[in-house]
DNA sequence: CGTCGTTTTGTTAAATTTTTCATAAAAATA
DNA sequence: TATTTTTATGAAAAATTTAACAAAACGACG
């Protein structure tokens, strides 16, 4: 199994180089970024298990970080530990309510830090495991290209965005509104038949059963 | 939903008082016993969704409860959180890797208590809808789907978002204009014949029992 | 500048969903 | 019981939504 990926959020320097020394010697892949905003735009990249989240932050705060990464549907799944000073018991609160799965309070100690972390992984692969485990299907974000039963496959930008998205969430729903939103933004505007045909075309070159429609709501990937 | 059932476990009769009392406020089912031997008895007869465990206690201490709760499957789903004094983080460790879900320093505040005692029940609750079918009959707005023992039915959006509220309140009696506003919102006007025609397509793909007409008021969902 | 692959759009056809309507059946009321 | 009101049912019309196709627009690249 491969090592958890840990995204380390904080804006103090300090803190940033403690954690990543740390995490890293424990044998996790570590990546840090320094603001919130920095993190939004990283999880659009990759997909990270677990997220080290500073409450404190300037600009955009962990609260808030937090919630927007737990309303959308793709990033369900990641873990968010807040970080916060040991007396901020109102960020405890609002941080939990937030959707986090946890946090630590500073000053950090390693041992407990490492301990809680080890335990949130256990309870999120816990959760993991009761879904049916298998992927002859997988989406190569580096090379842009799709590995289904051995074969590479190739699809353009689109095409792959598209499927990319359907395929982070198989037997979700993605309402047609949402993928516009995903995968071509809120500033570009597109027909709606734009949709039909990309997924007609991915249909054509993957196989009509991977994906099936939802009428009147939108598609989903087929497990 | 009934309330989440909370067990304390605590040496001492101060503590346990103050958390009986704050519990029992915010609407949970709680019980009280004074020692790690008294818990595992409790449990053999009823079984909380919650224990809230107190690490130092004389005889058995709360680690070594909850060692052996954990250990077996039949309790693997109480949720175990421990009690401990603030500067105990060898306790905070063990406990963790005992299995324990999650901990609280004393001297505990009502507010951060109570909101990550929802905290946890949230995540368990999670967890839960994740597992196989456990309740005969679930409507699944992710999937856009109904899942009714074990197998999984696909309806139309009219007749999802119709049965999805009926469904919302079992033995609610929904008034026809209720239906109307919910399903179909203010602006669009439809017959009332349309309410009994989804009515019977839906009575059709699921069968009968579960939906009940009252005659000149509207319609029910039977639990 | 032209070519090639990609992306988007528009049109028409097909499929499905939603609604209406006429009639039968059931229940409530007088 | 007769009458009225309300709901169930079946069939068909209307509306909506997606698939399929063809063609235009776009963009990268030699």
């Amino acid at each position: 199994m491969n090592p958890a990926h840990i995204l380390i959020v904080d804006d103090e320097e300090d803190i940033r180089t403690l954690l990543h020394y740390n995490l890293q010697k424990e044998g996790f892949k570590v990546d840090v970024v320094a603001d919130g905003l920095a993190c939004l735009e990283f999880i659009q990249k990759e997909k990270p298990s677990l997220i080290l989240l500073d409450v404190m932050m300037p600009q955009l705060d962990g609260i808030e970080v937090c919630e927007r990464i737990k309303a959308d549907p793709i990033y369900q799944d990641i873990l968010i530990c807040f970080l916060t000073a040991r007396n901020e018991d109102y960020s405890q609160i609002a941080g939990l309510d937030a959707g986090a799965d946890d946090y630590i309070a500073k000053p950090i100690k390693t041992k407990v830090l490492l301990s809680r972390i080890h335990a949130m992984l256990r309870r999120s692969q816990h959760n993991k495991q009761a879904e049916p485990v298998k992927q002859l299907f997988h989406i190569n974000r580096e090379k842009y290209l799709l590995e289904k039963d051995g074969q590479e496959i190739q699809l353009p930008r689109k095409e792959f965005e598209l499927l990319a998205l359907l395929a982070s969430r198989p037997n979700f729903v993605f309402k047609r509104e949402q993928i516009l939103e995903k995968v071509w933004g809120t500033e570009i505007i597109v027909g709606d038949r734009t949709i039909d045909v990309h997924i007609r075309k991915i249909r054509e070159k993957i196989g009509e059963q991977y994906i099936s429609t939802i009428k009147g709501i939108g598609y989903k990937f087929n497990e």
